[in-house]
DNA sequence: CGTTAATTTGAGCTATTTCAACCGTTGTGG
DNA sequence: CCACAACGGTTGAAATAGCTCAAATTAACG
């Protein structure tokens, strides 16, 4: 369960630290470890449990808890630009997954980052922008669980993936199971939305893992 | 729709200033304005939308949203010592409000408390464990809307509230339309789901705002 | 290709929403 | 001081939506 490989940027991306990822400052592309997970792999950094800030690169990942009955819930969902392990550290029995192969982690230890930032007040308003942009995934999270009818809750997901995407068509990195944990649905509901927006013209369907948005929300057409 | 006062501190609360509130570091504490509010008032200090970090001193907030079709969704409870307006502040349409009366709430200018942050790396270290606990709550709500019944959530958000008070004995601020909100329930759902939580012994109502909880999860009961 | 995992579909059952009415409290104006 | 409106809370009944168990179908991968 350790990562298949731990390298030095230089070594597994060599462009990742002459040109950069393009999600960090280069100042702090500089002290990056990056790792490469395979699917279902736990993502963190051997020898230290939450001293690390980490920035996925490439793949996807998610945050998730096992219940005790259980049952697992996926509390984030971590796109190639997200990070994790900034905010939310304390909160009990909470682990990242790789959850397409290859997913491609950067980790920065947060000593090192932190020292950067004190002197470097660009790198510290990265740092609290980066915050915010988690903190908003998670209202955005909040949101969506608050959706009366499994269909507004598939489809808001689907669309807010669509967002991150230049056109409509999404790659679904995630499984139906892990869509059903992240919506807190079961499997069968979110394949039966996800049939029933293809149904309604809301989607279209072009494989299990190609999605393309079409219409507007489902909340507006049952108003309408 | 302003709030009934804005005092300095000294006026409104004179030990607020002089013993501390305890919420924030008395470096802050002195550059903070209280101001009061009567239930189902916005909370916001008239002049900038988004330019204020506050913490609820007294009473309860919650943080919303209203939807295109007129449904409300309570994105965040605010309870005495809970903060807002550091993180989320981008999210479209996301106000908050006094859920009880009176509310008292603490306002502190963004800009003077980074530059004191800049200096002062205590004040920088409680700013940012604002930040992590307002994730960590965000996080809760996740974990609470995720859970299958009704009568999961309601008992899980009673024992958030109960696990902030000394004994088991919680004083609801909040009304059962606010709890429908946060829990994306129905109000009726809310209401039977306490009342049957009462009747199957895990919960104890003193009254429509008084409760006690008694027991052990829903889930582990239903296991049983 | 064959095996395994992922997705979809079916049927019965339970939970939740919706619409409606009722009760108790509070506050207000006559 | 009382009647009454307004609100919060509870309860009832019908319709719907989602969960569970079960199985069939399809895609993925060695």
């Amino acid at each position: 369960m350790l990562p298949s490989s731990k390298l030095r940027s230089s070594e597994a991306m060599p462009n990742a630290t002459t040109h950069g990822s393009g999600f960090v400052p280069d100042r702090l592309e500089a002290i990056g470890r990056l790792a490469q997970y395979t699917r279902s792999m736990e993502i963190h950094v051997q020898g230290d449990t939450a001293e690390n800030w980490s920035v996925v690169v490439a793949g996807a990942a998610c945050q998730s808890v096992v219940r005790t009955d259980g049952r697992r819930n996926v509390v984030d969902l971590l796109l190639p630009g997200d990070d994790f392990g900034l905010l939310a550290t304390d909160a009990p029995g909470l682990s990242v997954h790789a959850i397409c192969t290859p997913t491609i982690v950067a980790h920065y230890r947060k000593s090192l980052i932190e020292a950067i930032a004190a002197e470097d007040p660009k790198v510290a308003l990265h740092l609290r922008e980066r915050m915010r942009e988690t903190a908003a995934r998670l209202i955005r999270h909040v949101l969506l669980l608050q959706k009366t009818t499994a269909k507004d809750k598939v489809w808001g997901f689907l669309k807010i993936l669509s967002a991150r995407t230049n056109d409509g068509e999404i790659q679904l990195a995630i499984s139906r199971y892990d869509i059903a944990d992240y919506l807190g649905l079961s499997v069968e509901t979110v394949s039966r939305a996800m049939t029933e927006l293809q149904f309604r013209g809301r989607i279209e369907l072009r494989g299990p893992r190609r999605v393309k948005t079409l219409g507007r929300p489902v909340a507006e057409q049952t108003a309408a």
